[in-house]
DNA sequence: ATGAAAGCGCTAACAA
DNA sequence: TTGTTAGCGCTTTCAT
């Protein structure tokens, strides 16, 4: 059996208390107490039982992190953003993969799914604000991506519809007159899609630019071969487009190995951006130009939130635009927009 | 506050042992009074508190897994296969990154990290076998990779050696003869690279083709840069070679990028083979020959070593080589070696 | 079939 | 400065 306190208290001749003090690094214990008791310790291996202690104080030191999934590097590089942050505060990480299904996202925001945890950061796809009424979980809860109205949670997201509308701007600056949308997603406003899609027909109303539907090619999913099999099908239209703005990284990379299957030149038949700025992104044949995030700062302000929560427990959304942390993002131009074209 | 067990108690008028009985789904309770349980529960929106019933039982339902980092999707794709097959025995994945620094391998290893966890995945990168002496941690431990002589802990791993002997002789079958290595690393033989390494060397030695030390290329790192950096001067060499084994996917698409720029046909002028088959491999503007471990499998044998384990804590190292669980692997070819160039 | 009570390992009042 | 004790919420003998 594991040794517990009462078995080091034995060892060292003293009081449970005793130990549990050095344990805790407590102020008032002479040196000679300390070492003797960190000797007893040493000497039987002592470690914490974390249940026990949680128990007893209703911490963890664990945070959740839920992400539709893993395969998608940008949830990876988050993911990796956010367990350093969390040790930077001795904090650790658990992660849930949702697979992006609503009725899991509810469950990790009703606590129903990671139960040790001290907090938890939710980064909903399908999730709808009603899921979150009636939470009688007591972790903070801090949500990644837009939240809808109403919700009484701290958002950390990036602006979409402007992010889009910088993205878009680059395009038409570039003299492209038709631009695609990759990843249209009509039913659910709600979706950092749709906001990305907005942005997109934003930009082009004001430039007098055409922006009809059949400019807009929905997609599946948001991985690789959604988006080569979207590009084909905007390349077999009778007008094809000179540019395209994707969702994501993933759809533009797919789109990218369609066109160069099918030999139309990159970026001077067709410019192509991103969102997201994977890793990946730089090291195609063709760099991919795309909307970076800052996930570092995504990070950041997702575990000081729950943090600040941790410490006050009343305490509402937060400040800037009633609960919603922007973070930055900048646009990286690469070789799939580069020159005029 | 939280409603307990008492609470639920009191409303419906039994003993704590009574609900507690019903919460776990034991036998022998009439159903009159599994009712009456039931409905105080919903009343109250009661839910048990995990953290005290592990407390009592031992177990959190929790298994650590720690990588060196989630930026490879090798371990993201990785990840992602362990809390599939977790969830399917009713696991929760808790993700440590470990940076792949020995230090703190070690601490994960002693269970110094996530102490709250009923079993340990491990995939080092530079732990050595003494790391694991005088564990006295009592979750299981099962690593991921090559184990050293005498760690009596399961280890799951693909055969390296003879998953590059295959790799190298696809190569040459392709009428190769001068097969780079890249990703060389000659200091640690228990790394995947130096095996990796080996069953090039044992390949081109049977096949009479030359393997000259110049045709190892070091690198620093795993990354896609560090693989473009090593093709550069692979390239910049007098007597250039005409195919390239890479450690592993990520430094082969940094190899494809550079070759891509310098102009070099690929596979024509450059055969091109990789390690771990991530997604990415299938999307580049060529496609990307690889070795594809089973990786599922290997979460899967992973899981179950832990599993059994909890069940049977006196249990050694498994049957199959002496606590070797060997999973599958497959070449899967692609555009990067397609023809005989 | 249900109840009473002990105790998992720890922390925090309170006492000394 | 150190010791005693209660109790976090639950499961689990042992009674009934």
């Amino acid at each position: 059996m594991r040794v517990s306190l009462k078995d080091v208290a034995e060892r060292a001749g003293v009081s449970i208390k005793t130990v549990s003090n050095v344990v805790n690094n407590y102020q008032h214990i002479t040196p000679a107490m300390r070492a003797r008791v960190q000797h007893a310790i040493d000497e039987l291996g002592y470690r914490p039982n974390l249940t026990a202690r949680h128990l007893r104080k209703g911490r963890t030191g664990i945070i959740a992190l839920a992400l539709p999934e893993l395969a998608n590097p940008y949830y990876a590089e988050l993911a990796g953003a956010v367990i350093d942050v969390a040790a930077e505060h001795d904090y650790t990480v658990l992660i849930d993969v949702t697979g992006g299904r609503r009725r899991q996202e509810a469950q990790v925001g009703q606590g129903f799914r990671a139960r040790v945890t001290d907090g938890i950061i939710l980064s909903p796809l399908e999730l709808r604000p009603e899921d979150l009424r009636n939470r009688d979980d007591d972790a903070p809860l801090v949500l990644l991506g837009e939240r809808g109205d109403g919700v009484p949670y701290d958002a950390v997201a990036i602006d979409n519809v402007a992010a889009a509308r910088t993205a878009v701007r680059h395009l038409t600056g570039l003299g492209r007159r038709r631009v695609a949308f990759l990843g249209g997603r009509t039913d659910d406003t709600a979706h950092p899609a749709h906001l990305r899609l907005r942005g997109w027909r934003e930009v082009l109303a004001t430039q007098g630019v055409e922006a009809p539907d059949h400019l807009i090619a929905p997609t599946n999913g948001w991985d690789r071969a959604d988006g080569a099999e979207a590009m084909t099908r905007l390349l077999d239209t009778d007008e094809p487009p000179d540019a395209v703005f994707a969702y994501n990284d993933l759809l533009a990379i797919g789109a990218l190995r369609v066109l160069s299957q099918r030999g139309v030149r990159v970026p001077e038949d067709m410019a192509v951006m991103g969102f997201d700025d994977i890793a990946e992104s730089r090291f195609g044949a063709i760099t991919l130009t795309t909307i970076a995030p800052d996930k570092r700062a995504i990070a950041r302000l997702a575990i000081e939130s729950i943090l600040t929560r941790l410490q006050d427990p009343d305490r509402g959304p937060d400040s800037l635009r009633r609960g919603e942390l922007r973070p930055e993002y900048r646009l990286m131009e690469r070789e799939s927009t580069l020159g005029r074209g």
